[in-house]
DNA sequence: CGGTGGACCTGCTGGC
DNA sequence: TGCCAGCAGGTCCACC
């Protein structure tokens, strides 16, 4: 489901609402995630504030008092919602946080590729979850001579390239796709023949297509919604993802193609794309 | 080391 | 109508 778009747009909308509130209660129901949820850590929570949220590639991090953080990753299907503190217990509902001010904060996730953990706030950074990460594409430092520098030596296509955590995080299967078709680069292109210019581009493309869907809410297939249950709205803003046999909206007259590149599907112009 | 393909899970859809 | 293969927005690891 979820990247980066969909984590800040997640971010933004809990930021309001969970600042300044405590948590009173940490209710593990089922904890047979992806990493196994530790009930121990996870309550010393209980009695703290939270103090501010960030996102670091496509986890969401929830500062509490004290230099404890809440680390979420939604996986493929995970979502965080607030509700009502007595709202009944969801199917796939793994974790809740019982708020001060009478809410709760659900964690629910069917495929159970979500992660949830809480980690000493100053360690973060040297987490195994998150020191071999790449650059934010939001951040000042990427651009296209650090998507340059970064593919010196290699020779994968272009869209594994992109989709690598380690050389930029953040984006995925949704928008590795929308990228390269703005960019005009063809998915399977080797990184070791893209010119300097064209890796500009690509930047910029990259950049360009996440700050649009973070602006329209995320892309909403079946399931996103921020934490206040609304659905995003760029899934109809996309060029190419998941529209097989549709014309290129270029108008270029040629149709959009699937391929499969490393085990996921990948949507392209062969005639705008090279 | 870089690159690839499969494993991990449940649920939904489309074709027969 | 009902069944089932195929596929789904992520990440990690074994293997070449």
């Amino acid at each position: 489901m979820p990247e980066l778009p969909e984590v800040e747009v997640l971010r933004r909308s809990l930021e309001r609402p969970l600042v300044g509130d405590r948590f009173e209660a940490v209710r593990v129901h089922f904890p047979t995630l992806r990493e196994p949820l530790c009930e121990r850590r996870l309550r010393r929570l209980e009695g703290r504030r939270v103090v501010g949220l960030r996102r670091r590639a496509k986890y969401l991090w929830i500062d509490a008092s004290g230099g404890e953080t809440l680390v979420v990753h939604l996986g493929m299907s995970g979502r965080l919602t607030l509700v009502d503190r007595t709202a009944p217990l969801v199917e796939h509902e793994h974790l809740g946080f019982e708020l001060a001010s009478g809410r709760r904060l659900r964690f629910r996730d069917p495929r159970r590729f979500g992660v949830a953990f809480v980690a000493s706030t100053k360690d973060l950074d040297r987490d195994r979850h998150f020191r071999h990460l790449g650059v934010e594409p939001l951040s000042p430092g990427f651009d296209g001579a650090r998507l340059a520098g970064l593919a010196r030596g290699r020779t994968a296509p272009v869209k594994s390239f992109l989709m690598d955590a380690s050389v930029v995080v953040g984006v995925g299967n949704i928008y590795a796709s929308e990228a390269l078709y703005r960019a005009r680069i063809h998915p399977r292109r080797s990184v070791a023949r893209i010119a300097r210019r064209r890796f500009e581009v690509l930047a910029a493309a990259v950049r360009e297509v996440l700050g649009e869907a973070i602006e329209q809410g995320g892309t909403t297939l079946n399931d996103f919604a921020d934490g206040e249950g609304n659905s995003g709205y760029f899934q109809v803003s996309l060029d190419v993802y998941d529209r097989e046999g549709q014309a290129c909206p270029a108008a270029c007259g040629a149709s959009i193609r699937r391929i499969v590149t490393s085990n996921r599907s990948t949507y392209y112009c062969p005639r705008c794309q090279r």
